[in-house]
DNA sequence: ATACCTTGTATAGCCTGCTATGCAATAATA
DNA sequence: TATTATTGCATAGCAGGCTATACAAGGTAT
């Protein structure tokens, strides 16, 4: 049972992803954002008025988890939902002038935090890095019925 | 703002991790483990009676979160909490034979998950993936005051 | 038209992470 | 020795992830 830590791919993922999270929490917290609304606001920010449905599929994440993390959109003044006019069951998910506002200094948060994590690897690392994290997120992923 | 999120590092590292996750909890939710209890497992089977504080020392993981999670396993069997002799503030966390005998299994499934997981990287790929991530930890860890 | 199925969201309840705070035991100092 | 500081743990409260379940809107089929 000679089972190391140091060499468990899901042990240093999981440690991985918190010091990012803590990271980027610090960097965005004095806009008033917190690390959940991130993905959401990625995508809104490049579509506004996606649906919460093609949000959950875009994100990979479960649908009460998204309906959880619109809420406090919802709450904060980041998002506005509107029932879909055609489609009563869908709710369309529109920024904020807020969250339009927050678009740039997010962003540059993000990418200084990247840059600051990665820090410690070469340019050359850190592409190898994020192709081998694609692969491996494609091969764990089920694209079957996703984003279609 | 050419934002994209599947070349950013955090963005991937979140997704990797929740796969992971996801991937490990199925595992080993047949024997009543769930993730969080895990890294505590691995570092008292390797030695029975530490400390809660030489606990999130070790996994980096906070104080409180410890507590908690520790709590969790008081409740599920797993552990019994003891106050030191010499120092009453001290609680040294000790297994239960339940705990004991999943030490077996749950390494198994550990390691399966992360053999799964990384089934799309060659031998090769799946080395230096680690030894990036090692890099990456440890140079987002102070590691002035730990462990000492 | 009625009954049934499917789809999109919401809610309840839990785990795992965090910060902030309280408190008891010990250590240090005036 | 009495006071103060530090240390170790617990608790409150929240974010963000999950499963299970409820429910209303929209389709389908008889």
């Amino acid at each position: 049972m000679e089972f190391r830590k140091h060499q468990s791919a899901g042990y240093l993922v999981n440690h991985m992803a918190r010091l990012f999270a803590r990271g980027l929490a610090a960097r965005i917290k004095p806009m008033g954002l917190s690390i959940g609304t991130f993905p959401a606001l990625l995508e809104l920010w490049e579509t506004d008025g996606l649906t919460q449905k093609q949000l959950t599929e875009r994100l990979d994440i479960e649908q009460a988890t998204m309906a959880n993390t619109l809420a406090r959109m919802e709450r904060d003044g980041l998002i506005t939902r509107k029932r879909d006019s055609a489609d009563g069951r869908k709710q369309r998910i529109c920024l904020t002038n807020r969250a339009r506002h927050l678009h740039a200094p997010a962003i540059a948060a993000a990418t200084a935090e990247n840059h600051a994590a990665l820090r410690a690897l070469s340019t050359d690392e850190q592409r190898q890095f994020i192709t081998l994290m694609q692969k491996i997120i494609a091969s764990n992923t089920d694209t079957t019925t996703k984003d279609q």
